[in-house]
DNA sequence: AACATAGTGTGTATCGGATACACATTGAAT
DNA sequence: ATTCAATGTGTATCCGATACACACTATGTT
């Protein structure tokens, strides 16, 4: 059994190289053909996903901890990563209880233990750029996908209310920080723009009005290039002032709607 | 040494029974005298000063954890308290290295281990009406007391970055959410309620302005009752409607500014 | 080659909340 | 009785947000 193996000195390094009672869960966000995704990973033989986690190392800060997380799972460097809350309920089991979670992971008793023993966990939230994420489960699962945010089934512990909660923080953050520079190719159209937020916030708006509050940000340089194969009058592209950009993100003063 | 045989117990205490490696620290405001406040705690046989703070018992929500450190210190039972943040780096040492923190908090080798493990700290913030509390020093401090916000000292830890960082939570919060339920008597004069504004966001405001857009949100009562004793005009009291002002809590949706 | 189509670029009228501001009133102090 | 400082209340204005219309163009169609 040399997965059995795998897992013990998992265990074993787990133990010794890392804080116990915290871990880390992270709701990837991505955008893809106007809608939004999250990347899920399946427990090895089973139909049951869970979002991607990890746990600190003693020499490690925590926002590491999670970029760590994010790179082994998506194989991004450079990403947008959010603390939005830490969970910390006693009893994080939702549509299954311990012992039939206990039984779907299908683990040795003592692995068990280890892997769902009571944590503190402390949720992240990631934007990154659909394009260009390479899914990658780990030693535990079988699977690791995009799901449609509004397709996610039923998942293992708390993680729906998880996944609820990172997007309810990414809509209020919409309203007082600029989105889109990890989510978007770097040069993009102002309904590329458009459809991203209409798709985060979930309603749809002027596209005029929406242009209007966008440029008048000024976070967006336009180009002289325009997209071109659509049947129709092609966009200009614009992308992101980084430097404006990332004021704006500090200051969180720019925004108010 | 009867304070020495405490501190064993208090060790072991957390040893058995509270979460290793995670930590609870609140930022307590109160609102007194047109200033707000933050209790402190001074650490024993020293003029070190830092948040209070507690573990999470094993068999503890991390929530119930954070009421109960509060309800220790302040002596209040139904306290707002929200969760803002929480800190995970390695170094948490700010104005004083980890062997200047260790020598001024002057405890035995094994305790001040236990006491200053690298631990992920959870912050909360709580509104407390000043008037009732009864600041509660713990086995390992001396002093517990209100401190005004601008003149806070440099504190242990990263505990001043705390304070800042729960400021800012709670600036940001009074735009999308009431305030004041915790932080005011019951019946209290519409100008009590801008200083209580202004205070926390450390800006004026015109008087009749605040008034419109208060009275707007239709979370306040006002009673047939005036505030005697100025020199003045007597004001009218007012005080919060419960319900409404709860469910403006919930929504976040009655507010803007 | 001319036309139809659907999406894009841009400008203007209007509404409504936020802001600026003024005058009458009152309770205590003198 | 008078004075003073703070309170109660109303109105004009500003500005961003919203609603809305027409011209333009790259492709697909005939």
């Amino acid at each position: 059994m040399e997965y059995k193996k795998e897992l013990q000195r998992l265990i074993v390094d787990i133990k010794t190289n890392h804080l116990p009672s915290v871990s880390i869960d992270c709701v990837i966000f991505g955008f893809h053909q106007g809608q939004l995704k999250v990347l899920l990973l399946r427990w090895k033989n089973t139909d049951d996903w869970c979002l991607p986690g990890g746990r600190i190392r003693k020499d490690e800060n925590m926002d590491a901890a999670a970029h760590r997380s994010l790179r082994e799972r998506t194989g991004l460097h450079e990403i947008f990563l959010q603390q939005f809350h830490t969970f910390g309920d006693i009893n994080r089991y939702r549509h299954y209880s311990q012992s039939e979670t206990m039984a779907k992971l299908g683990l040795p008793e003592d692995v068990a233990r280890e892997v769902i023993s009571r944590d503190i966990s402390v949720g992240y939230y990631a934007l990154v750029e659909f394009a260009n994420v390479v899914p990658t489960p780990d030693l535990l699962t079988d699977e690791c996908r995009w799901w449609d945010v509004q397709q996610i089934p039923a998942l293992l512990f708390d993680h729906n209310e998880m996944i609820t909660l990172a997007l309810k923080t990414l809509r209020r953050q919409l309203s007082y920080q600029p989105i889109g520079y990890n989510l978007l190719p770097e040069k993009f159209t102002m309904p590329d723009l458009q459809q991203l937020y209409e798709t985060i916030l979930g309603e749809s708006m002027d596209r005029r009005n929406f242009q209007k509050r966008m440029l008048s940000y000024g976070i967006l340089e336009r180009l002289d290039e325009r997209k071109t194969g659509g049947a129709h009058k092609s966009p200009y592209l614009y992308r992101f002032d980084k430097e404006k950009y990332e004021k704006a993100l500090e200051t969180e003063s720019l925004f108010t709607a």
